[in-house]
RNA sequence: UCCCCAGUAGCUCAGUCGGUAGAGCAAGUGGCUGUUAACCACUGGGUCCGCGGUUCGAGUCCGUGCUGGGGAGCCA
């Protein structure tokens, strides 16, 4: 029989005979002469109500359901005479798939998430974290939705790749030799990455970035989401090694056009989850973060703010704010310095744009100014950055200064650098942090509870 | 990598001044009941993170290691 997804039979408008669904246990409580049990099958938020009566055949069996364990249900969708639901499902077969031995580590209580960390492979079973899981797929989905609505080609860039996009972090590396047996042949290591698998040296990405830009250059607007990695050693609630990024590229694009993206972006996908997400959301609301809704609805009906670095550097030292460290042009900005302009300066996103060209990448294009490049950070409340992007440096000759400046070798990007030789055009993007943006809207604080099993330095169990 | 905090029953936690281990939930047994993280009674359950030290005596104090968390740097 066909099995139907708790998340349409509460939104039935009929009661409905026959009905089928499976899935697990939340709980079970008896009564004479009936079980109630409440099942959860993933598709929703919600449980629905089961009525097993004693005359059903495994009735013992039934009565010996504990919490986790898988069973199959058919019956009919009736009216609930109880309060708190309106269907039930009055069974006439309760099959049970797999039982789930007593300890079952889940119980109907509330968990820590430091607790549920070790038990990752079990914790999507859990309310929060199922409407997470849920959460992060309707919003990936909602990130493919809106690309396409505006008619840019999703692309894929390569995971293991031979050059690393400049200064945006350290490297896993990529090898078949093994390291025991080259460290005991002297030869071996003298031959180095010309005997590896790619005859030199490869790592994971850390951005799709350089790639991107040249299918931008062919395709005109284009975008990545895939995985990224990162080795730093970075033990913060917002960092991963691991993580999934989204990258969009245009072509005949200017920065005030990447910060019209780059803010169209995140609007729109926090609208997308007030209205689409409802129900999810609203456990996040009552349990994880009660400020969640202003601060979404604040996010979706505001224009971002848009100060250049100057006037960010500007507002930072004449505020009278005590700041761990002291505010001056030229140094990059500190988390307390984003955080304050976002949260007390402004209450709500800010874009800082026009960076210092000291303290940023070769590829951002050089203002006439001489002295800044056309970046921009977008910061959100809590988060902090969420978004880095810029104009991409156009310029052949601009850009092979910049990089000789900062000790780069033009050989090694020669297919970067053809195209600044055929047919260049202004271009911009940006990388939004997918787990950042999951963290903005559910209001979860922690990067590994938005990701099922993540990454993290000394962490890879499961 | 640096700074700070924590580690006690399966889970969440309490444990006073250093004096020999407690609760709720979970589990097991029985009862009651259209219940809503059901309820009531009883039962079982401990390497107090590891190692070393101080002390007549350490869950408690000191040192050290490990693990987890928060903050910083780096960034998305």
């Amino acid at each position: 029989m066909h099995r139907a997804k708790i998340l349409h039979l509460i939104a039935s408008q009929t009661p409905c005979d026959p009905v089928c669904i499976k899935g697990w246990v939340r709980t079970r409580r008896d009564s004479r002469n009936f079980s109630f049990i409440e099942i959860n099958d993933g598709s929703c938020l919600a449980n629905i109500q089961v009525i097993a009566a004693e005359t059903l055949h495994n009735y013992d069996e039934i009565r010996r359901l504990t919490t986790g364990s898988a069973v199959a249900v058919t019956g009919s969708l009736v009216a609930s005479t109880g309060k708190g639901q309106q269907w039930e499902i009055r069974a006439t077969s309760v099959e049970i798939l797999g039982l789930a031995s007593e300890n079952f580590p889940l119980q109907k209580k509330r968990h820590t998430d430091e607790y549920l960390r070790t038990i990752a492979h079990l914790r999507p079973r859990t309310n929060k974290y199922g409407a997470a899981m849920r959460l992060r797929s309707d919003m990936a989905w909602a990130i493919h939705a809106f690309f396409r609505e505006r008619g840019f080609c999703y692309i894929h860039t390569p995971i293991i790749t031979a050059s690393d996009c400049e200064g945006a972090g350290e490297l896993f590396r990529v090898t078949t030799l093994n390291p025991a047996s080259d460290a005991a042949d002297p030869k071996a290591e003298e031959a180095g990455n010309s005997r590896d698998f790619f005859g030199a040296e490869a790592n994971l990405t850390v951005s799709g970035q350089l790639s991107a830009e040249m299918l931008a250059l062919a395709l005109g607007d284009v975008y990545t989401f895939g995985p990224t990695f990162r080795a730093e050693n970075s033990n913060t609630r917002r960092h991963a090694a691991e993580f999934w990024m989204v990258e969009p590229e245009m072509a005949f694009c200017d920065l005030a056009g990447n910060m019209d993206l780059a803010e169209s972006l995140i609007r729109s996908l926090v609208s997308f989850a007030m209205e689409q997400c409802r129900q999810d959301l609203d456990l996040f609301a009552r349990f994880v973060d009660p400020t969640l809704m202003t601060r979404l609805a604040t996010i979706a009906e505001n224009t971002f703010v848009r100060v250049s670095y100057a006037e960010a550097v500007n507002l930072l030292s004449q505020s009278g704010h005590p700041f761990e460290f002291p505010v001056s042009y030229g140094c990059d900005l500190q988390t307390e310095h984003e955080r304050y302009l976002t949260e007390s300066c402004f209450r709500k996103p800010v874009i800082v744009y026009n960076y210092p060209k000291e303290i940023k990448p070769f590829y951002m294009r050089l203002n006439d100014d001489g002295q800044t490049v056309a970046a921009m950070d977008v910061l959100v409340p809590v988060i902090g950055e969420i978004i880095g992007g810029s104009q991409r440096e156009e310029r052949l000759e601009v850009l092979e200064t910049r990089m000789r400046d900062q000790g780069l070798d033009h050989a090694r990007y020669w297919w970067y650098l053809d195209s600044r030789r055929f047919g260049s055009v202004a271009h911009s993007g940006f990388g939004m942090g997918f787990e950042r943006l999951l963290m903005l809207v559910t209001g979860i604080s922690n990067i590994r509870d938005v990701i099922p099993f993540p990454r993290t330095p000394g962490s890879i169990e499961f």
